[in-house]
DNA sequence: CTGAAAGCGCTTACAG
DNA sequence: CTGAAAGCGCTTACAG
């Protein structure tokens, strides 16, 4: 039974070493001005004891302030989806405001890809350590990631994913696997010989997001028994006239539509349709936990919502940031958000 | 435009009150030894600065060590439910160690009151400033309540509540909405003019958590039209033998039964049962994301399971304490997770 | 009832 | 390339 060495930190180390607590320092952050020699010495005592830094003393010695950014769409009329993720990282804020953490939140409008660029714009002209970034459009998402590299400031996307863009980390759905989900769903009501139909509502026409979604949904009828026949609209207007025009005259041309799949969260405006024309035995499954939403989830026009933690994506976002910037911990490259299925049943503990 | 003051902290109290920043530190404390007069003085200006403590500082130069005390069942043979929160335990013990917060774990078998009351006693007479514990056992946990109260030691419910005993905080499952849901999810598949049947597995006679459930769920029949007829078995030997004995019998006697509802995780011995005896017609509900359990929903066997939020509940029930103990913020007194509705298609999203 | 002084485990100018 | 000293914002004996 050997004793315990009690002594630990940088002073003992600096003991060891023979050298000041200073130069333990330098090597620690690997700053310049240490001779190779006494830097190896140094790194050898530190693997020796396995110190583990004392992040309150550390962060509480420092001066400097470490700052986040934000940047992600602002809440609309159409839509308060980013209420949820806003809240999270407001949560986050708090409680890693202790440790000298400083956040800088910045909102674009989603229909508007300037507004997306401008905001980017106006948060690398400053001096950000880390970034929490919805990357809602791919080119200027693109030209993002390359800036970040260049500068080695850490991005992390949350909501929608682009693999190839060297994040941090991303914190979201996995799109495919909802898509699946969403068709499984929407089958509970279906009748065999029933048509289905996915919606697209965006201004966006070539969201890659929503292509995902729709490669999954129709996956899942391709992996069972006899699919159903699936029509696909693209709706590029997102107003209530627009959507209502368009269906009308599906719901025209194709008399046995027996459910309905919207790819986001604009279902809301399918669903006040179908209780406009009388159509409510039609199934209908879309995204999100809003407000327009769950209230044709409570009348029973929405049959599911599905949904991916958004209060948590945010504040997981954020704290990813914090582990590696504060904590210099690791952090997971991909963590998929359950898929979460909201009824009429369970809405009301979804948002806590 | 004003400018900040940038004074502020104990120094700056101490200043402006003429006292010493010890007697500042007394004040905060609610120590003993200040005069009304200099507290009363000191008290209002740490309001009129709306002073905020730093706790970094604070835990920093505090010798005191923090100790939290967890007391929850064992991961048995027969589930490895209890994987899931003290995961969520794990996960914020790494989070608050830095804060000089110290988690010892007790655990009991869940079969076994006595182990139970044995571990209450073992912490107890330890002296532990807060203590997060799975209420499985009224009476014991009644006396373990009034044993806190007499210490002013907080506690954690956590899984089960028990509502009048003055807990700091109930974080778990609202159990009648959960059953209500899990009625929901058995008409899916149900013919109207099938018998459903619910399936009590459990040594412990009078659950007060299963009979939560079952109102829940019978409540979800009454409140829609045409209730099925509803059949309740309990079954008090948790073994296969036992279960397909009593389950063979029911079904002898009721040949039109169209779904079964398990009230807790042993939903697995009844899919075995019914996937032995040929009945996998018959749609089956129950609780938690166990090992046994997905492997039935895997192969479709069982149609849903119900989940809670596990490692939610472990992780959130350390952070109520270190909330009140350490960072002494306020902790909301009712926290119920969200009744999560997991299928084939989205379990594996489910545990992070 | 109150204060001076040392210290928690780091980091930061500054001097050499 | 390296170190002595001061300091971050608190808390803690100890002395009076």
């Amino acid at each position: 039974m050997e004793k315990e060495n009690t002594a630990s930190g940088v002073k003992e180390i600096a003991r060891r070493a023979n050298v000041s607590t200073a130069t333990v320092d330098r090597v620690l952050h690997n700053r310049t001005g240490v001779s190779e020699k006494t830097k190896k010495r140094i790194n050898d005592i530190i693997k020796e004891l396995d110190y583990q830094p004392n992040i309150l003393a550390s962060r509480l010695a420092s001066k400097k302030i470490i700052t986040l950014a934000v940047i992600i769409p602002s809440v609309s009329e159409e839509t308060d989806f980013w209420l949820a993720p806003l809240s999270g990282i407001r949560r986050a804020e708090t409680e890693i405001k202790q440790y000298g953490v400083q956040t800088l939140t910045f909102f674009f409008d989603l229909n508007d890809k300037e507004s997306f660029a401008e905001q980017i714009k106006l948060v690398l002209d400053q001096d950000v350590h880390g970034i929490l970034i919805a990357p809602s459009f791919i080119e200027e998402t693109r030209e993002f990631a390359a800036q970040c590299a260049k500068r080695k400031i850490p991005f992390v996307f949350i909501d929608s994913d682009i693999p190839d863009l060297q994040s941090l980390s991303y914190i979201g759905p996995h799109l495919y696997k909802s898509g699946y989900v969403g068709a499984k769903l929407l089958t509970y009501r279906l009748q065999s010989d029933a048509k289905v139909l996915i919606i697209n509502i965006s201004k966006e026409t070539d969201n890659f997001n929503y292509s995902e979604i729709e490669e999954g949904f129709r996956a899942y009828f391709k992996d069972h028994v006899q699919p159903n026949d699936i029509i696909r609209v693209d709706i590029s207007e997102t107003d209530y006239q627009s959507v209502a025009r368009h269906l009308t005259y599906l719901f025209h041309l194709n008399k046995d539509i027996g459910a309905a799949f919207v790819t986001n969260s604009r279902v809301h405006t399918v669903a006040s349709f179908l209780k406009n024309s009388h159509r409510t035995h039609v199934s209908l499954i879309g995204y999100d936990f809003v407000k327009e939403n769950v209230g044709y989830l409570e009348n029973n026009v929405i049959d599911f919502l599905i949904c991916h933690r958004p209060e948590d994506q945010g504040y997981r976002g954020m704290m990813a940031l914090h582990q590696t910037l504060v904590m210099n911990a690791a952090v997971t490259r991909l963590s998929y958000m359950p898929i979460d299925i909201v009824t009429k049943e369970n809405y009301e503990f979804y948002q806590n």
